[in-house]
DNA sequence: CCATTTATGGAACGATCGGTACAGAATAAG
DNA sequence: CTTATTCTGTACCGATCGTTCCATAAATGG
């Protein structure tokens, strides 16, 4: 009855996130994100809203993405305790997509950027990251008890956050892999005592 | 023979290095420069260049500040090894001044900031903040071999830049101190292997 | 053909940005 | 006083920003 939607939302979402990761909100333009989406003006505030709005659906987006992963390592249950964090680390953070690794976490990203800038986006960043922090620590309550889970899963988030930092950096991934498997050694060694 | 300059440069310097530091250079208006630094329009051009030449001026008088601490603790020389970069790291990020810790640090605000945005800013910002990481290295070196204090170094210097990012978002004092105290004691236990 | 919906292109909006130009008042030393 | 320099206020510039509106073409089903 009517003339069907031509573009791919999935994928012109995508293409957003790419777009918002690699530069952030403020900096990212209405015009970059048209050439990357690919769509007209039009087209584009007549099916996200505004620059706003297709920014925060990103948000839930990627951040739903991340959780797929979180589900696909930490909440497996094949792989124990710190094994399953260890890769869920190098999953998220040495992806083999070279422009994956070095265009950063869209999360992490907006955290850093949006601190007393744009309280909105940056509480909503908070609250869809959390998810992270809180599996990491309940996976380590496996191995630990309930204090230590929690100070040891917040250490490890914070390294999470200055890993995060290094790829966008450039720190090579030999390195990156290197610190990985020598905080994990750390956390190991606590076990033993 | 000429009116003299009315306001003081050194501490009109340090308001925009307040500013550049809460809001980075791109989200700092001149307007809001303007009104921090207390002087008009025309005497921030006569005096300070441009934008971008004050931030730059900022960058190297904030890492000057930076390289006094390092010489007040790591280079200091009365402080051994692993203690000097206990009482660098709680100096740098536990500072009494509330306002300064949520702050964050301008140079790794920046490296976040404008990575893949502005290359000439990020590499600036990358040669700036080097000293600390070597500074780190050097000292760790009085402890350990070349290459263990190389790879400790890289190791705490990232978790520095998650401290940093931490403290933006608002992780409290206590943990961040014991997240300090527990990552030094680490690195005291691969010295009694 | 008609109605409906999706697409596009272009023009224009007000706001803000960084930066410039200029006229004039203030403060110094000769 | 004159001269030199510093400051201020204001008006203005071109550019870019996100956004809205409108006219119109394209693709579907009845």
């Amino acid at each position: 009855m009517a003339r069907p939607q031509a573009f791919n939302r999935q994928q012109t979402l995508g293409r957003a996130i790419e777009c918002f990761s690699l530069k952030g909100y403020r900096e990212t333009s209405l015009s970059d994100l048209l050439i990357t989406m690919n769509i007209s003006r039009s087209t584009f505030y007549n099916s996200f809203g505004d620059k706003r709005q297709l920014f925060e659906l990103c948000l839930h987006t990627y951040a739903q993405q991340t959780q797929q992963i979180l589900a696909l390592t930490l909440l497996n249950k094949k792989l124990k305790g710190l094994q399953a964090i260890k890769q869920f680390l190098q999953l998220v953070l040495l992806t083999p997509n070279e422009e994956l690794i070095s265009r950063g976490c869209l999360l992490v990203n907006t955290l850093a950027a949006t601190a007393r800038v744009d309280d909105e986006l940056n509480q909503l960043a908070k609250q869809l990251i959390q998810p992270v922090k809180l599996g990491i620590i309940q996976q380590l309550a496996e191995a630990f008890d309930g204090a230590s889970s929690i100070q040891y899963g917040e250490w490890l988030f914070t390294q999470l956050l200055g890993w995060r930092l290094q790829t966008q950096i450039g720190l090579e991934k030999s390195i990156l892999r290197q610190q990985i498997d020598w905080s994990l050694q750390q956390l190991e060694q606590q076990l033993e005592h």
